[in-house]
DNA sequence: TAAAATGCATGT
DNA sequence: CATGCATTTTAC
């Protein structure tokens, strides 16, 4: 019932099989009335078909044919998908055009905004329409449309602000976002804060003002609790969860009610950033330094920057929030696009449990055995009086694997190549140890913090911290959150909780204590943004800490990111991580795009590039054959840099050059990606 | 997977 | 050096 077909006339009976052949069935159909031209966008991973190409509307489809509708057309031979861009009066193709072969469902799948959107992630990212599209509309589930939509709601009244008036500028934020201003902000949660609570008054602010609301957030854990907030206050009619792991057909009702508007808000993972929500309002970001925001499928966008450009685009409010703060936030303040929402430094005092760091015991980093069997004395003390008072306590874990990379014997700031910054490893036992980025080799590497030559690996791994604690408190429950099994929450009580970054339960009325281990190992991770991460780790679970309790970190109180995190003050940190990345002329000072494939075929695909003038090439180096990836052949990767104004331009670039290429049927494939999340 | 363009062998 | 048939390329 949802498919209108375009019916070629029955072949006339009496034309023999010659003529039959001769005048092919060509279709006697007769194009619209009206704009009788669709501008189409086909479905195809190609990027030189990355543009629109123009169809007939036959007469029959004239009706349900519209900008944005999902086609079938007939392609280079094959019948393939396509989307309308738009109906016009005159072709610009100056060929023979085709007749689009039908329609597929009722309800036009982009919106002019979401059409605008997709151009603009795309090429953003040097990515193709067809790959944004396929992120943003789920598969189409012909049972789901059939489905009655949900009933309109109310717009409610606006919320009161009570809560937000613990934070400088945040009822004015509510108002902006009430009377329909695009309002932009970056707010730094106080720990114990409830925020999927305040998440939900700035959705119902943004849903009293009659316009829609979008909140994005890492996980489903997280998604569940603020969907949870948003029906005690809205009913369950006002927003739908949109995350990945529902079942194809749900997930396609939802994603239909959102598009019909049935549904003004909504809520979910990375992907819901680009759903299609009616004269959209407010866009909220939560935890925009979680590298789950980053999409691991081309073009691969992060959710953050998704929001800020759609912000931009829709003209709507968007708050960027989190309990820590990204470099990427920073500059979104720096250069005036956004205003901080943040508490003043009484506030922050009083919601801010004790936070201690215990530095790092030399003679205990020596021995691992050590390190996980005995506690330092200070967290040891924590844990028992928080247990002891019937409180429970959370112990952070880092997850297991990371890579064993260099670091400087005496103080342990990642050893970083002194050419290019990039992270220094040791490669084969006894190698001279070589940049992963330049591929330099680093003999006589020496600190520029200290002065010290001698390296040292940093190798992580500390799965035995709950049968360890177990040993150390006999008696007390213990509760593990990790990997596939992860607890949303925990009853109050005195329990251990023993869990891996970002798997961290809830519990009402917060721990009584909380004890982060390995800090140093968090540290000296090779990646770029390791101390930001550690810095949001650490500030995720002490958010979590009553404010009279006590909080134990395990990393040297010297370094810039534990003073930061014992202060609680994620704003100057990530004021001080942008200094840094634009002195290092890393993102998001400067705009990076990565080169993945056969050494040849990156360098054709360079060759093919008309890179802007102030690009600069980091060097091409080997990249180790990831887990399951296909067995065949060396990889490298090649890092090119710009001046973050020119990043339009490097996309733009490369992808040209990925046309050319595919239009040539040259090669292999590359894989590009702009501002890759990991830098190795 | 349909037409158009190109390549290629064959016969004059 | 046309002609017919096979193969490759284009893509509306």
């Amino acid at each position: 019932m949802t498919e209108s077909r375009a019916e070629a006339p029955a072949a006339l009976p009496g034309l023999g099989q010659l003529g039959a052949v001769r005048q092919r069935p060509r279709r006697e159909l007769q194009a619209a009335d009206e704009l009788p031209v669709a501008r189409v966008m086909v479905d195809s991973p190609l990027p030189h078909l990355d543009r629109p190409f123009d169809y007939l509307v036959p007469a029959e489809l004239a009706d349900v044919v519209r900008p944005g509708s999902r086609v079938r057309v007939r392609f280079a031979g094959r019948l393939i998908d396509g989307w309308v861009l738009s109906r016009q009066a005159e072709a610009e193709h100056d060929g023979r055009l085709a007749y689009l072969e039908r329609g597929v469902g009722e309800v036009p799948v982009l919106t002019p905004e979401t059409a605008e959107l997709f151009r603009a992630v795309a090429d953003r990212w040097a990515g193709t329409f067809a790959d944004v599209v396929r992120l943003a509309v789920p598969p189409r589930h012909a049972r789901a449309e059939g489905a009655e939509l949900p009933p309109r709601a109310e717009p409610p009244a606006a919320p009161t602000a009570d809560e937000w008036r613990r934070y400088r500028a945040g009822p004015a934020f509510l108002t902006a976002v009430t009377t329909g201003r695009p309002a932009r902000a970056v707010w730094n949660a106080l720990p114990g804060e409830d925020w999927p609570a305040r998440i939900t008054e700035a959705v119902q602010a943004c849903l009293a003002g009659g316009r829609g609301a979008l909140v994005v957030v890492p996980d489903a854990r997280d998604a569940a609790r603020v969907d949870a907030a948003l029906t005690s206050v809205l009913g369950r009619n006002a927003h739908v969860l949109l995350t990945a792991e529902q079942g194809p057909e749900a997930r396609y009702r939802r994603w239909l009610a959102v598009r019909q508007g049935a549904v003004r808000a909504v809520v979910g993972t990375r992907g819901a950033a680009l759903a299609p929500v009616a004269d959209l309002g407010l866009l909220v970001i939560w935890d925009d330094g979680d590298d789950l925001h980053a999409e691991p499928r081309a073009p691969y966008p992060h959710a953050r920057d998704v929001a800020v450009l759609r912000a931009s685009l829709a003209g709507c409010a968007l708050l960027v929030a989190g309990f820590a703060e990204t470099a990427e936030s920073a500059l979104l303040l720096e250069s005036g696009w956004a205003q901080r929402i943040a508490a003043d430094r009484t506030a922050v005092r009083a919601a801010t449990p004790r936070i201690v760091a215990t530095g790092d015991d030399a003679e205990l980093d020596r021995d691992p055995l050590a390190r996980s069997a005995r506690l330092p004395a200070l967290a040891f003390r924590a844990a028992r009086v928080a247990l002891a008072a019937g409180r429970p306590v959370l112990v952070q874990v880092p997850r297991r694997g990371y890579l064993p990379t260099l670091s400087c014997a005496r103080d342990r700031l990642p050893a970083r190549c002194p050419h290019c910054a990039g992270p220094l490893s040791a490669g084969a036992a006894g190698a001279v140890p070589g940049c992963r980025w330049c591929g330099r080799p680093a003999p006589d590497w020496r600190c520029p913090a200290c002065g010290g030559g001698r390296l040292r690996a940093a190798v992580v791994g500390s799965g035995r911290t709950a049968e360890e604690l177990g040993r150390a408190f006999p008696g007390v429950v213990l509760r593990t959150s990790a990997g596939d099994s992860v607890l949303a929450e925990v009853p109050a009580g005195p329990t251990l909780v023993v869990a891996t970054p970002g798997a961290e339960p809830v519990v009402a009325g917060g721990y009584g204590a909380a004890l982060l281990l390995d800090g140093w190992a968090l540290l000296s991770r090779p990646d770029l943004r390791a101390a930001e991460e550690a810095v949001r780790r650490w500030a995720n679970a002490i958010a979590l800490v009553a404010a009279d309790g006590t909080v134990v970190l395990g990393a040297d109180a010297g370094l810039p990111a534990v003073q930061a995190t014992v202060r609680w003050d994620p704003a100057g940190f990530a004021d001080r991580e942008l200094a840094d990345r634009r002195a290092l002329g890393f993102p998001p000072a400067a705009r990076l795009a990565s080169l993945t494939g056969a050494p040849a075929d990156v360098a054709e695909l360079l060759g093919l590039s008309q890179l802007p003038p102030g690009a600069t090439e980091l060097g091409s180096v080997p990249v180790s054959r990831r887990d399951a990836d296909r067995a065949d052949g060396d990889q490298v990767r090649l890092l090119l840099r710009v001046p973050r104004p020119d990043g339009a331009e490097l996309a733009e670039a490369l992808h040209a050059g990925a046309a050319v290429r595919s239009a040539r049927k040259s090669g292999g494939p590359v894989r590009v990606m702009l501002d890759p999340q990991e830098l190795l």
